[in-house]
DNA sequence: AAAACGTGGCG
DNA sequence: TCGCCAAGTTT
């Protein structure tokens, strides 16, 4: 079956016109964040993609400093404690994530000769990193030519070129890879340069409520701004409910862990939830997933 | 393939 | 106050 339209017919000319501006844009606007200076290893960039997978980078910002301080290569961090890496994970969310950056940390030593790889196809194997952080990695640390497609990507595309205030589905569409593909300049550098800028506008002007247009380099290509603005009819519904989850027990939960040096009991741990059988059952889920230790006589701790 | 998975800032 | 949203990945 045939496409909703030709992506190169669109993208050919939308190309030509809108990398110039977007780059020049970031040229000067971007944000001097720790990870894009000079002295940044490609470890430092893995570190800050894992960090920033659904976590604003203003609050990622500090705890890359203090984390790469302190675990400036994989087989510094290969060599720590879940507990000390769930610390100093701290209050940056999901913290699955934190173990599973240490599991790519011993991969790399064991499988990478302590080197992060370069290429996609290695970078996706590891735990913890699917196609936007391989793509990222791939991107901005050793400038592969790989389409990087995240959730402001996908928002800036929405809006420019299919006239959409956002996204109609959850995750991207073949046809939206087509479009990014076609708009990826031809070398490596000057595709990750374009990438981060392209990211970066949707972070800084292209937001998801309330986008500055006014600031925008490229209103004049955008077919959702030519529109008028129009909201969305119907978008991807995101399901977001937090109070009284799972997750919000768990969260509490950890957060009595981290906080303590010794193990905890099992009393210190019914205070933060009353429900005695969703606390054991999120307890019981933190321990399958590796963030909590059971010990014995009822205790808990950071697995050591 | 829908749902689970933390946390906090902002309008 | 409260819903929205943030450089996603895994099962």
């Amino acid at each position: 079956m045939p496409p909703a339209f030709d992506p190169d017919g669109v993208t050919a000319s939308a190309g030509s016109t809108i990398v110039g501006p977007v780059t020049g844009w970031f040229a000067v606007q971007a944000r001097d964040l720790p990870w894009r200076t000079p002295v940044a290893t490609p470890w430092g960039v893995f570190v800050s993609e894992v960090m920033s997978q659904q976590t604003p980078v203003t609050r990622v910002a500090p705890a890359w400093l203090a984390w790469m301080d302190r675990w400036p290569t994989p087989d510094h961090l290969a060599a720590a404690t879940p507990a000390e890496v769930i610390r100093a994970w701290d209050r940056l969310g999901y913290p699955r994530r934190a173990l599973r950056l240490r599991d790519a940390a011993a991969v790399i030593r064991d499988n990478f000769g302590g080197q992060v790889p370069r290429k996609y196809d290695e970078l996706i194997t590891l735990p913890g990193v699917g196609d936007y952080t391989a793509a990222a990695v791939a991107a901005f640390a050793f400038d592969e030519r790989v389409v990087v497609l995240d959730t402001n990507v996908r928002r800036v595309l929405a809006r420019v070129i299919f006239g959409l205030e956002h996204p109609a589905t959850s995750s991207a569409t073949k046809l939206e890879r087509a479009v990014a593909q076609e708009l990826l300049p031809s070398d490596g550098p000057s595709a990750a340069v374009w990438s981060v800028a392209i990211m970066e506008l949707g972070a800084l002007v292209c937001q998801a409520s309330s986008p500055s247009c006014n600031l925008c380099p490229i209103r004049g290509e955008c077919a959702w701004f030519a529109a008028g603005r129009p909201a969305q009819v119907s978008r991807a519904k995101r399901a977001q409910k937090f109070e009284g989850t799972d997750r919000q027990v768990r969260g509490k939960l950890m957060a009595v862990l981290r906080a303590s040096d010794h193990p905890v009991t099992a009393a210190a741990l019914r205070a933060c939830w009353s429900d005695d059988f969703q606390r054991d059952r999120c307890l019981d889920s933190l321990v399958s997933d590796g963030l909590v230790e059971p010990l014995p006589r009822g205790r808990f701790r950071l697995p050591h």
